[in-house]
RNA sequence: GGGCCGAUAGCUCAGCUGGUAGAGCACCGCCCUUUUAAGGCGGGUGUCGCGGGUUCGAAUCCCGCUCGGCUCACCA
C-alpha cells in the first residue's frame, strides 16, 4: 500500500522532477481545465523544478497575521522601526501588485490581512523569480522584519518565504467576493476564505456554545450524551427519518428531540442535566428549518416553568451582554432589546391582542374554528387546537419582535406537560418568541405516569385519525415515570436561531456550516 | 408540492422587440523598486444550466427538465 505521506516525494537533486502531471494533480472533477488551472499547474511544476517541497509537513511560525495586526498595527513608523520585529508568518496570497523587481501583496489567515512587500535586491533574484511562479490563493510562509510604507500601512519586508500549498483553482473576485448564495454553501472553504465576515458568524456560534456550557456547567448542570438513534421517535411532535441495525434487524429513527431520555436521567436522581446536540426531522427546508439542526435541551429537578423564565431571561441576557456588549443589537429592520423582565403574555391573551376578537370569544369555538377557516381558507380539517394555532401563526407570530413569553399554551398540543394551575386546558409551558421566531420552549413537565400514559393513547388516536404529527406511545418511558419524576422543569432552547439572532442573519443556512442541499453534479 | 424569480468567461454582472457573445476583476505577454480596487501598452480565454421545438437564423421566443433563491403550503 502506498502511504499517502509519500505519495508526493521530493524531486530527487540530481535530475528534473517525476512526470509533472502526478507531481501537479488537476481539479479533481471534470476533464475539462480551464486556461487559468493549466497556467496554475504549470507554474507549480515549475515552483517544484526550482525545489519547493511541494508539500512541507509543517510550518515554523512566530506570529499569525491576525496576531500581528493586532499588536502592532497601532504603533508608528518610528515606534515599529525601533522595535526591528522579526517575523515568520503563514499564510494564503490574497492579492499581488508586481512592479518590476519588487511587489507588495497581501496574505490572509482567514481572519485578517497583512501586506508583504518583495524586493529582489532584498530577498534576492533566485527568491524574486520563484515568487513570480506563485499565485493569489497559494499558501506561503513569509520571514522578515515589519515596517511602514509611507501610506503608513503593517507591512512585512520579505527576506525569504517557504511555499506551503498550491490553489490549483482560480478564487473569486477580489472586490465583489463570493456571491452565489448556492456556491457559498456548496462550497464553503470558498466562502470562508472570501468573505471574512462569515468566518466571524461562525466564531460567535462556537463562543455561544462554549458559553452555554459555561453557563449550565456554572450552576451544577452535567452535560449528558443520550441516543441520536431511538427505537421511538418521541419527545416531540415531527416526521422523522428512518434508518435500519442490521444486525438487531431493527428499524431506528434519529431523534427528534432528547427530552425522554434526559427525563429518564432525572428519574435516575441527576437532578440537573443538558445536552447540546443534534435533532433530525424529516419535513421542510426553509429560512428557519434545517432537517438537522442544533438544540440544547436542559432539565432540572424542584423546578417549574416559571422558574425555566427567570433562567431563560438570565440566560439570554447574560449571553448577550458577555458576547456583544451590549443589551440591544439590531435584527433587519428591528433593535432587540434584551432586558428584564421580558414581556409575559398568556397564549389566548396573545390570540385576542393579534387578532382583534375579545378574549371571551375564544370560549366560542365555532366561532373560532370558523374565523381560523377565513384565514387559512387552504387548511381543510380545523379543529379548535389547530385553529388557534392558524391565528397565532398568521396573526401574532410576526409581530412578537421584542423577546415575550407566551404562557400556556392548549394542551392538547403539548403531550408532555403538566396542566396549567387551576385550569385543565392550558399546558403549564412558555414559549419564547423574539424577531417572529420561536427561540425556546419550556414546561413544568408531566410527572404522573398515568396521565402520560393517558396522553399518549390520545395521540395514538389522533394518529389513527391521519394525523402523522402525533406522539408515539413510548411505555417504556411510562414505566420510568412510575419510578417517580420529581417536579421537573425542562426547556430546549434552538441553538442555530439563537445564532441567527445574534449574528442577524435571515436564514439558517448562514448559521450552519453545511446546510443540506440536494446533491449536484459539478460542472 | 404550488406560485414568482434566477442560472451567460474562474468571479461579479450587462446583453431590448431573434441577426456572428460583452464589461470589470482575474488570467497571458511586455514595461515598472513604497503599491494598495497600483499604473501603462497589447491579448477574450465561453457547451450562454440541460434536452426538445419554432425559425433561413435562438443566449433571446415556446415546451419539458435540473439546481438555487423568495414565497405559500407542510412544519417549530
Amino acid at each position: 500500500m502506498t502511504d499517502p505521506k509519500n505519495r508526493n516525494p521530493l524531486p530527487s537533486p540530481s535530475g528534473p522532477p517525476a512526470a509533472p502531471e502526478t507531481e501537479a494533480p488537476g481539479p479533481a472533477d471534470g476533464p475539462q481545465k480551464s486556461e487559468q488551472e493549466l497556467v496554475r499547474a504549470d507554474k507549480y511544476r515549475r515552483l517544484i523544478a526550482a525545489g519547493a517541497n511541494p508539500f512541507p509537513h509543517k510550518a515554523e511560525r512566530t506570529h499569525s497575521v491576525v496576531g500581528l495586526v493586532g499588536a502592532y498595527a497601532a504603533l508608528s513608523t518610528e515606534e515599529l522601526a525601533a522595535a526591528r520585529v522579526r517575523v515568520v508568518v503563514p499564510g494564503r496570497i490574497m492579492s499581488v501588485r508586481l512592479m518590476g523587481k519588487a511587489s507588495f501583496f497581501h496574505i490572509s489567515d482567514g481572519r485578517s490581512k497583512i501586506q508583504v512587500y518583495i524586493r529582489a535586491e532584498k530577498a534576492g533574484a533566485e527568491a524574486y523569480e520563484r515568487f513570480k511562479l506563485l499565485d493569489i490563493g497559494d499558501f506561503l510562509s513569509v520571514t522578515g522584519e515589519l515596517f511602514k510604507t509611507k501610506t503608513g500601512e503593517l507591512t512585512v519586508l520579505c527576506e525569504s518565504f517557504t511555499f506551503m500549498a498550491k490553489c490549483l483553482h482560480p478564487l473569486p473576485e477580489k472586490w465583489h467576493g463570493l456571491q452565489d448564495v448556492e456556491l457559498r454553501h456548496r462550497r464553503r472553504y470558498l466562502d470562508l476564505i472570501m468573505n471574512p465576515e462569515v468566518g466571524e458568524v461562525f466564531r460567535l456560534r462556537s463562543a455561544v456554545i462554549s458559553w452555554l456550557r459555561r453557563f449550565f456547567d456554572g450552576r451544577g448542570y452535567i452535560e449528558v450524551e443520550t441516543p441520536m438513534m431511538q427505537p421511538l421517535a418521541g419527545g416531540a411532535l415531527a416526521r422523522p427519518f428512518v434508518t435500519h441495525h442490521n444486525a438487531l434487524d431493527l428499524d431506528l429513527y434519529l431523534r427528534i428531540a432528547p427530552e425522554l431520555y434526559l427525563k429518564r436521567l432525572v428519574v435516575g436522581g441527576m437532578e440537573k442535566v443538558y445536552e447540546i446536540n443534534r435533532n433530525f426531522r424529516n419535513e421542510g427546508i426553509d429560512s428557519e428549518h434545517n432537517p438537522e439542526f442544533t438544540m440544547i435541551e436542559f432539565y432540572e429537578a424542584y423546578r417549574d416553568y416559571h422558574d425555566m423564565m427567570d433562567l431563560t431571561e438570565e440566560l439570554f441576557c447574560g449571553l448577550c451582554s458577555d458576547l456583544l456588549n451590549k443589551d440591544e443589537f439590531p435584527y433587519g429592520e428591528h433593535v432587540i432589546s434584551l432586558k428584564r423582565p421580558f414581556r409575559r403574555i398568556k397564549f389566548r391573551d396573545a390570540l385576542a391582542e393579534g387578532s382583534g376578537l375579545p378574549a371571551a370569544a375564544f370560549d366560542d369555538r365555532p366561532r373560532i374554528i370558523k374565523y381560523a377557516e377565513e384565514l387559512a381558507p387552504e387548511k381543510k380539517p380545523v379543529t379548535y387546537g389547530k385553529a388557534l394555532d392558524i391565528i397565532f401563526d398568521k396573526r401574532v407570530k410576526e409581530r412578537l419582535i421584542q423577546p415575550t413569553f407566551i404562557l400556556n399554551p392548549p394542551k392538547e398540543v403539548s403531550p408532555l406537560a403538566k396542566s396549567a394551575a387551576g385550569i385543565s386546558e392550558e399546558a403549564a409551558r412558555f414559549e419564547l418568541m423574539v424577531a417572529g421566531m420561536e427561540l425556546a420552549n419550556a414546561f413544568s413537565e408531566l410527572t404522573d405516569p398515568a396521565e402520560q400514559k393517558a396522553r399518549f393513547e390520545q395521540q395514538g388516536e389522533e394518529r389513527k385519525k391521519g394525523n402523522e404529527e402525533t406522539h408515539p406511545v413510548d411505555l417504556d418511558y411510562v414505566q420510568a415515570l412510575e419510578y417517580g419524576l420529581p417536579p421537573t422543569g425542562g426547556e430546549g432552547i434552538g441553538i442555530d436561531r439563537l445564532v441567527m439572532l445574534l449574528a442577524d442573519r435571515r436564514s439558517i443556512r448562514e448559521v450552519i456550516l453545511f446546510p443540506l442541499l440536494r446533491p449536484r453534479e459539478e460542472k
